[in-house]
DNA sequence: CCCCATATTGTCCATCGGGACACTATTAAT
DNA sequence: ATTAATAGTGTCCCGATGGACAATATGGGG
């Protein structure tokens, strides 16, 4: 089945063809040519917020390749937008910046009819009963206890790469309530930023 | 042997006296109060950018109590914060929010007349024998290969999380140098911003 | 009933961060 | 010899961030 990767920018165009020497690489879906019942095996490469493009292109390829098969790269993993993706019709998602080997065995996983999504996407999906199957689960960080409810909920969202302004669009609060909220954790953590805050939140070496 | 929590701050106080129940608290090294030989384990806990109180207090604390035993918790390990630690005369250096039963693996450690380092700090030791003992030395982050070598200099801090002022006084260079090297990273690994920059660095699940 | 922790929001302001638009110097490759 | 990539720096500018100083509302515990 013949890979095609779709990528507004080239470069990870070399690990890729590291992993599928005989991939063709397109800037865009529109660019695509081949024939419409191809089996075909689509990769598709999302920036940082663009879901809106994320989410066009999965359609699009769906609607004009009756064999395809999609599975999202994403260069800043994030739930929501994973969901979106599988949701639209991809099979997969993962980490854009995986090793070639990696590609690898998601392709293997995904032609053989499996759904494909990384650690921390599962984690989600696994949910509660995570306890069970981590390594360990005891040795974790003891940084989100210190906060209060509402504020663990703002500190994760600055964890994974969220600006004020959209937390405070996710929770339909003000900026101003995001910012007091972080400057409370800043206190109670004592860390200097919203950087600082991430690296706690997201050490998986609390050792 | 006694231990004695050195910390400007009580946030953190509860989970230490859950692994330590007869541990005693104090907010600066002036104000413990035990005799000169006792033997005594102390536990310096040490924010973010607080270096100068961090060296004054180690070396304070092995000037006044002759057999004092010094480990540093740091809120925002730091290579070189842990170097200084261990050079004034620490003999662990660690994660603030360890969790308590850590802290008892690290007590055992270093009564037993080991040095202890966290995980960050034990490869930034080993250095190029890293691949060694690392598992699955190959499916590790690409994001940095796209980088050029300063870039990733640069960018390699921002992941620790130091501001562009820091940096720039790291390498002797002006600010605007830095900020140029790290638009250029955001611009080729397709990230908005030095948080997610961070995030891509840090993300030990490459999966 | 009062106090305290929590949650929410406001304004003002200084600094930081990052994009836009340059420019210079060095080195390696064609 | 010209080009391309890399490194370093300057200025202007604006949005994001975080601190300072408040204020209001709510719910639980003493």
């Amino acid at each position: 089945m013949q890979d095609l990767f779709i990528s507004p920018r080239n470069s990870l165009l070399e690990n890729w063809v590291g992993a599928f020497a005989h991939a063709e690489v397109y800037p865009s879906v529109a660019d695509v040519r081949i024939g419409k019942n191809t089996p075909s095996f689509f990769w598709l490469h999302v920036d940082a917020n663009s879901q809106q493009w994320l989410s066009t292109s999965v359609a699009q390829i769906l609607a004009e390749f009756t064999h395809a098969t999609i599975v999202v790269l994403a260069n800043v993993p994030q739930q929501a937008e994973a969901a979106l993706a599988l949701s639209e019709g991809a099979v997969g998602y993962c980490h854009a910046y995986s090793a070639a080997a990696v590609l690898v065995e998601v392709r293997v996983a995904v032609t053989h009819g499996g759904i494909w999504l990384g650690q921390d996407m599962l984690q989600y999906l696994i949910g509660t009963s995570r306890q069970l199957v981590t390594a360990r689960p005891e040795a974790v960080s003891v940084a989100l206890e210190l906060l209060t409810p509402r504020e663990r909920e703002v500190a994760q969202q600055v964890s994974v790469g969220l600006s004020n302004k959209e937390i405070a669009r996710k929770f339909d609060i003000t900026e101003r309530t995001v910012k007091a909220h972080l400057s409370a954790s800043f206190e109670r953590l004592g860390v200097k930023d919203r950087l600082q805050l991430a690296l706690i939140l997201n050490d998986k070496s609390l050792n």
